[in-house]
DNA sequence: AGAAAGATAGTAATCGATTACTTACTTTAG
DNA sequence: CTAAAGTAAGTAATCGATTACTATCTTTCT
């Protein structure tokens, strides 16, 4: 839960909005998220949302870089610690699936971004966020290729797809079954067949 | 786009309105469709749709409906068509990419209904759904592997979220790209990957 | 056959509730 | 003391849903 303390300074205050947003997206649809549950969430009173935000959107923005920021860093470093491009596509995946364990939310929010009709500054956020990611699964897989870790064959763009669709089957089923946690048994069998269809076999 | 004529009998009307919910879902964030819009995109007037439906929830589950019905009916097709599990899987997979290219709609509305706090009618019926679709994955799979057509190391369980989470992630690439039909180049490339994942190698 | 009668379908106005956002006032911390 | 932070009570707009009423089609009776 989110400190209850009152009379925090600006940036303190701010931070904990972006907190309560992704717990209560943890919950509910995010497209469905008011200014009242944040507050409500927090423990404040809806109107001092706006004393530290210009707009809803801009709060939504505010999470998105906060979501960009965390994931990116947290990707970058699982990959960093890799010793090859595979083990390090593999390192990403559990990063990444421990990240929507974490704050089941975000995987949801990035959808549902996606998914508006409107050109918000938060949704163009996601797209270059998703753009970074994907780059970042072309280099290991080509690389991984080169390496002949990877089949020659391989299409990055196909696989870099299916990479982050298998997150977000994981997702849906978590959906489904009610229960986050459940990612966790079943990321690595999902990333076994993964692993399996890109893997260089001689 | 939905036939304008007035007058038309309930259950006519019904269908109609349907359809424009689905065309509405692929505009826009589906958790946004009001029955304004809904009523607008018939050529009707917002009040005229409670002659035919009790509530919203009442035309969202009828929307669950005729998507489980059209789905399910074009996956079974498919299914029956191909003459072995593999190639029924691969049949599946593209009647099922080819459902989405046409309605693109209907996989938002399907994610956005699970996201729902809420325990309603329609999002009963997408759990229901999504719960079937998996079965059939499971049956195509496990004589897949009595066939020693599938790897017979291979997790149903895991294979099967990985298959509908495939086709989640070509959905996302078409929000990224704004493009739908992109998904008909890209079905076949993924898919690959994924047969190769799953396929037994003596 | 044809007009009256009933049933069905649609309209326009309006309801209370909820939304994002604003303003005037009060409290707190340094 | 003062500026920042929070409260309370508003705003206009929009939501789903209901109302009284009108238009159209179908059935029935002579």
């Amino acid at each position: 839960m989110v400190t209850p303390n009152k009379h925090l300074p600006a940036e303190e205050r701010r931070a904990v909005t972006v907190e309560a947003v992704v717990e209560l997206a943890a919950e509910q649809n995010p497209s469905n998220i008011t200014t009242s549950a944040i507050a409500k969430r927090m423990g404040l009173t809806q109107g001092a949302l706006f004393r530290h935000f210009p707009s809803k959107d801009a709060i939504l923005q505010a999470v998105m870089e906060w979501v960009a920021e965390r994931l990116m860093s947290r990707v970058d470093k699982a990959a960093q610690a890799a010793t090859s491009p595979l083990s390090a596509l593999e390192a990403v995946f559990m990063a990444h699936v421990e990240f929507v364990i974490e704050r089941p939310g975000v995987p949801r929010m990035l959808f549902g971004e996606l998914q508006r009709a409107e050109e918000t500054a938060s949704k163009r956020m996601v797209q270059t966020l998703i753009h970074r990611y994907g780059e970042r699964l072309h280099q290991l897989i080509e690389q991984g290729i080169k390496d002949k870790e990877l089949d020659p064959q391989l299409d990055p763009e196909a696989a870099s797809t299916l990479f982050i669709g298998t997150i977000q089957g994981l997702v849906m089923q978590s959906l489904l079954a009610g229960d986050v946690c459940q990612i966790r048994q079943d990321a690595p069998k999902v990333f076994a067949i993964y692993r399996r269809g890109i893997i260089y076999r001689p």
